[in-house]
DNA sequence: ACTAAATGTATTATATACTTGACATTAATA
DNA sequence: TATTAATGTCAAGTATATAATACATTTAGT
């Protein structure tokens, strides 16, 4: 499933995924790929885009 | 750098890293890991774990 | 002290996260 | 319309999360 609270968090920061994945150091395939959803990151990915967003990992990546 | 946030709170459950890792799909040797540290584990698992131990991610996984 | 369970740790193998490069499509803007 | 930035997606390669097996050490119970 998608992530869109990631998209919008984004969004919210006016962030290319390309500027995100500069500022996380990962591709920007592998953001696109998190935000498209059927993927798994890790913890430290995860951590390090809350950090970069302003957000927590339960904001961003904790599904109900 | 360990992770005791998640050793106590298998502790409070009366849960053995086998049982752990039995609860949640992975091997005992992956839990071990993930507590002593320096280790990156996905965000799935972290998630399996939050929920078997009735924590979040913030709770668990979030470093200041 | 003895025993068994739990934990720490190493090695080798496998599954998969992530990269690189490339190309197509969609949105934005002149 | 044309042009560019942003996004979606695919294939092949690399890095690493996780498994399986094994053994040593610590902890808990008798």
């Amino acid at each position: 499933m998608k992530n869109l609270k990631l998209k919008s968090a984004r969004a919210a920061k006016d962030l290319s995924q390309q500027q995100l994945a500069d500022l996380t150091g990962v591709s920007r395939q592998t953001i696109n790929a998190i935000e498209k959803g059927d993927y798994n990151p890790t913890i430290r990915l995860c951590i390090a885009i809350c950090k970069v967003l302003d957000r927590t990992l339960d904001e961003l990546f904790w599904e109900v």
